[in-house]
RNA sequence: GGCCCCAUCGUCUAGGCAGGCCUAGGACACCGGGUUUUCAACCCGGCAACAGGGGUUCGAAUCCCCUUGGGGCUACCA
């Protein structure tokens, strides 16, 4: 790719990053890096009633976690601010002008309720709604008079006749009629541009060589391709028009899946008071009805806390859902890329710089591909077992302190042992799991029924582990190595597998069969801790 | 309903644009076995696909058409 590549990631406000915005962004981050060119983080915050105060800066986080940084943007000041649509209205007056004086777009009168009863109306005669220009069009006369008449005013681009072909990258030559496709609106009665205008005024101000995107942006493309064209823009971008990510659950991978799983699990549970469940989302009836009515979507804090309050699981959607779920960026980057992407070599699991090199944007798959949680589980195992310890090391911590986790007390040095005595780890929510025990109170633990049953009530299990205890009491240093050389010789003695005597032991100082290797787990417990939760566990269970 | 996109193992995909090198390759999942102090990890083996129908051609997973299926868009949302 010769010239400047200049490409962007321009989300809209309105919560935390998803992962599909995230794919979105990171191939044209990917794209921008591999060609030496540059990233642009644009905001369209040009819907004022979707956009939320805190997300751009959710967003913001959500991007730098994954790695992907950007050139021009919030925070990072650029010649091609500001960066906020918000903060650009007279740019787009002033486009939105020269359209209206050349005769390329027009004003228009209509309320949303008009043109809905228009479009049932062609929807009845099994026809696509397209807008009819009129004969004659709009004088500023006219403007003045109904805004005397409290009509709203809003400005249509006046789409040219005939047919406009898309050359997609990965798609080929799309063509479309403009006869479908109509004259739609660029100003909204708000005076905010809609997202077709604002996307191509700052598109070609900005200098945006590629558009990756996703495929449900096909429709709109003909559309900014015309509006590029009657603003003179010059030369288009190149459009690249990604598969889109299908849900486990069917279409496309939404937000409104949790808080869809959140209202199925709500229905499937007559017995719940509903106003209690209300309580503990901390929203008023009214949100509450609406919300099971499958309309008005609370907050994510207050799906989360009913979902938690319920027991229910909700899949993760939402790149900190993965965060807080124990992924690790480099492997939601790794597993992402190969949504609709490959490098076509057998390889698969690769470091991001070896992802950069390796990134053709000729190489997008068409079809659609749908969100596999195993294989991203399989890709997050093997980072996890890659990734430079030092790195890892803040993941883990960052992910403890996020969790609320009691593992968070523990320094750097006991980190780092707890990562080592964990490998094979498949998220970091394993590790913190499995060490959990080491952080809570002697007293405290919470003793599996099954794993009691099974190892302690059965085969003498407590009473091995009584030996267990005076053995351990015994010992004159309390390593490893000396408590597995005791373990041994006791189950050789007794003439069993180092199971049976191990596994009464990990039940009593865990109160579950899982945990970390049990000499490890013993010698991080300590002689004094683990005696104590020995004789918790047998005066309990005799 | 209208417009548009897509179609290879259960899933992600290689191969398709330059038709024979494909008895269709890899990865994940799954199943079986091994290793083992638990879980996980790890090792070995196995199962498994060109949606259907017409063409074109000596020859089609690959090119064309139709059907079916999936998906997207259809807003004064982006």
């Amino acid at each position: 790719m010769p010239e400047n590549v200049v490409t962007r990631f321009a989300p809209s406000p309105t919560g935390y990053l998803h992962i599909g915005g995230a794919r979105t962004a990171l191939f044209n981050w990917l794209l921008a890096r591999k060609t030496g060119g540059k990233f642009i983080l644009r905001i369209e915050d040009t819907d004022l009633k979707r956009n939320t105060p805190t997300a751009t800066q959710q967003v913001i986080n959500d991007l730098r976690w994954l790695g992907i940084n950007w050139d021009e943007g919030p925070e990072i000041d650029g010649p091609n601010g500001p960066y906020f649509q918000s903060r650009r209205r007279e740019i787009y007056d002033k486009y939105a002008k020269q359209l209206l004086d050349q005769g390329r777009a027009y004003y228009c009168f209509e309320t949303s309720q008009e043109l809905e009863k228009l479009r049932k109306q062609a929807e009845a005669q099994k026809k696509g709604f397209v807008y009819q220009r009129p004969a004659v069009l709009p004088t500023e006369a006219d403007v003045e008079k109904a805004k005397s008449e409290g009509k709203p005013v809003t400005v249509r681009f006046a789409m040219p006749d005939g047919t406009i072909v898309v050359n997609d990258l990965v798609r080929g030559a799309v063509s479309f009629n403009t006869a479908e496709l109509g004259d739609f609106i660029i100003i909204k009665s708000d005076g905010f541009p809609t997202y077709n205008f604002a996307c191509v005024v700052d598109d070609a101000l900005m200098g945006v060589t590629h558009v990756i995107r996703g495929q449900e942006h096909l429709m709109n493309t003909p559309c900014q391709q015309a509006l590029w064209q009657a603003l003179g823009f010059g030369e288009l971008p190149k459009y690249a028009h990604m598969s889109v990510t299908i849900s486990e659950s069917g279409g496309k991978l939404s937000k409104r899946e949790r808080p869809q799983v959140l209202r199925k699990a709500i229905e499937a549970r007559p017995d719940i008071y509903l106003e209690k469940l209300a309580d503990v989302g901390k929203i008023n009836k009214e949100q509450f009805k609406g919300f099971l009515a499958g309309e008005n979507v609370p907050d994510v804090p207050a799906v989360e806390a009913m979902a938690k309050y319920l027991g229910v699981e909700l899949p993760e959607i939402n790149v900190i859902d993965f965060f807080k779920s124990g992924y690790i960026p480099e492997a939601m980057v790794n597993f992402i890329a190969l949504l609709g992407w490959s490098t076509g070599e057998k390889k698969e699991i690769m470091p991001l710089d070896e992802l950069i090199a390796s990134f053709d944007i000729t190489r997008l798959t068409k079809s659609n591909s749908l969100f596999d949680r195993g294989k991203l589980i399989a890709f997050n195992t093997e980072h996890i077992r890659m990734l430079p310890r030092e790195k890892l090391l803040a993941h883990l911590k960052a992910y403890l302190k996020a969790v609320g986790s009691p593992v968070a007390q523990a320094d750097d040095q006991l980190l780092l042992r707890l990562i080592k005595i964990c490998e094979g780890a498949r998220t970091l929510a394993d590790i913190e799991h499995k060490c959990r025990f080491l952080f809570v109170a002697d007293d405290h633990i919470e003793y599996d029924p099954k794993a009691i049953q099974k190892v302690l009530m059965k085969d003498n299990g407590l009473a091995m582990l009584k030996k267990v205890r005076d053995n351990l009491a015994a010992m004159q240093e309390f390593t490893e190595q000396e408590i597995e050389d005791m373990l041994r010789s006791l189950a050789n003695q007794h003439n069993v597998g180092l199971g049976k005597v191990a596994q009464p032991l990990r039940v009593a100082i865990t109160g579950s069969t899982v945990s970390p290797p049990i000499f490890d787990s013993v010698q991080l417990l300590g002689r004094e801790q683990t005696l104590k939760r020995i004789d918790n566990t047998v005066r309990k269970f005799s």
